[in-house]
DNA sequence: CGCTAAAACTTGTACGTACAAGTTGAAAGT
DNA sequence: ACTTTCAACTTGTACGTACAAGTTTTAGCG
């Protein structure tokens, strides 16, 4: 399910060479003028490409050098644990079923506040404990509205990523988030899924995510335990540490 | 110190209409159309200044519809790089001073890694207790790299916004960020100044700031009371609640 | 060889046109 | 009174031009 609109087609392609290492990281991107030859397409259509790379925090551009790689990291500036993927490798990520996805109602008091039509329709509910190296770093209970998303429950295999799922299944992209965020101390629920001693501090955090398909949002409440590893973000447009 | 570039005055004249009301949360500003005969611009003069504003979260835009008034500040938008007297408003927020700027040399352990022109200059140092209503909730502690920032220690007052300083002192702007955070015990020095007990459970947070002077990055180590107010921010593009 | 100035790049801003596609409300038809 | 259709909006995409401004390379001069 590609993208017919030009500036989409060209961005998931830049997208795809960067993760695929075609553009390191540190080297800049053909010019935009090489871009419109190559593609056919006009400047502004190709800067509205690099816009969203740059947005998304792929690349950074500087007037009179160019576009320069910046991360391969994912799109958004998701709050993720500090080189989830570099320092492990992904092999050594692991995931706990702590409950598989149902469909239920509404808790009753919810870390968000709901629609009407969400609150009608019930919730998909999963929960799930991700480590490293055996240590668990996150517990992580997602909420969905059983809106039109069928086979879900069915489908889903908790080890597997979430996003993705959603895009393959059902098109769906993740636009943008809302969170909140605390520092609070472990209550004898999440010291047993985290093991940890009762009382440890540990973030939680709770998301609410948009989509592409208007009214579809999707809410996570995540505990973390951030002894170890760092919750790291980044947000706007970041200068290039050379020197 | 206005800018001269024709979307950036646009943005800034929308922005501030936003935030005395002029368009309240939930209306529909002019169309692009109508901005467009009012300011004698073209329509990607326009729309370059609406998704700036909508890239911030002050409004979203609806194929059809119009650019729709979303957030007047986006509330309590801490863990974005808008600082603290952005969100909430000036008049409930007092700030006692615990270290009135001085020049001195870098701490030994420093929680992010400098480069040599940062090392040799040495730093700009101050910190400051952040309350509302008379309760503390954030102790920060900044550091800015000694380069070309003249009068500084004399000039900025700590209960003043310290990015409207840069901004209006040296025309310098926040173009990013990059923060690790961490669930933290207070210990006896951060419990004292936040007014809290030993032990209790504090966001720890460090920043890194990138701004609009290439190789110049202000770096700020922040301790937030999350008992009473949540830290939040949000990213992207976000789906109006309505309904 | 070393320095300077100009040329040849790069991205940024600003203008414009045209049409596609989603939304809304009024007019027309039943 | 109700439904359907259509016109009049809205923003989105895509094309194009021109010049400004920052960076790097090159050519020329002393």
């Amino acid at each position: 399910m590609e993208s017919t609109l030009q500036y989409k087609i060209l961005y998931n392609r830049l997208k795809k060479e960067i993760l695929a290492d075609v553009y390191q990281v540190g080297s800049v991107l053909p010019s935009e003028n090489d871009l419109c030859a190559a593609s056919n397409l006009a400047r502004s259509t190709v800067r509205q490409a690099l816009s969203q790379l740059e947005s998304e925090g792929f690349i950074v551009k500087q007037k009179g050098k160019g576009s320069i790689v910046k991360s391969k990291s994912r799109a958004l500036n998701l709050l993720s644990f500090q080189g989830f993927s570099a320092m492990v490798g992904p092999e050594k990520i692991s995931t706990l079923s702590v409950q598989e996805p149902q469909i239920q109602p509404w808790p009753v008091k919810f870390f968000f506040e709901l629609n009407e039509l969400e609150r009608g329709a019930g919730c998909i509910h999963f929960s799930r404990v991700r480590s490293i190296d055996g240590q668990p770093l996150m517990y992580e209970s997602t909420f969905v509205p059983n809106l039109n998303l069928p086979q879900f429950v069915r489908q889903f295999k908790l080890n597997s990523s979430f996003f993705e799922f959603l895009a393959k299944t059902y098109q769906l992209e993740i636009t943008g988030m809302e969170q909140e965020i605390w520092a609070a101390s472990a209550d004898p629920e999440i010291a047993q899924r985290l093991q940890l001693a009762e009382g440890t501090p540990v973030l939680k955090i709770c998301r609410k995510y948009a989509t592409n398909r208007a009214h579809l949002q999707v809410y996570s409440l995540l505990y973390c335990n951030t002894s170890k590893y760092a919750m790291s973000n980044s947000s706007g447009v970041v200068n290039q540490q050379s020197i």
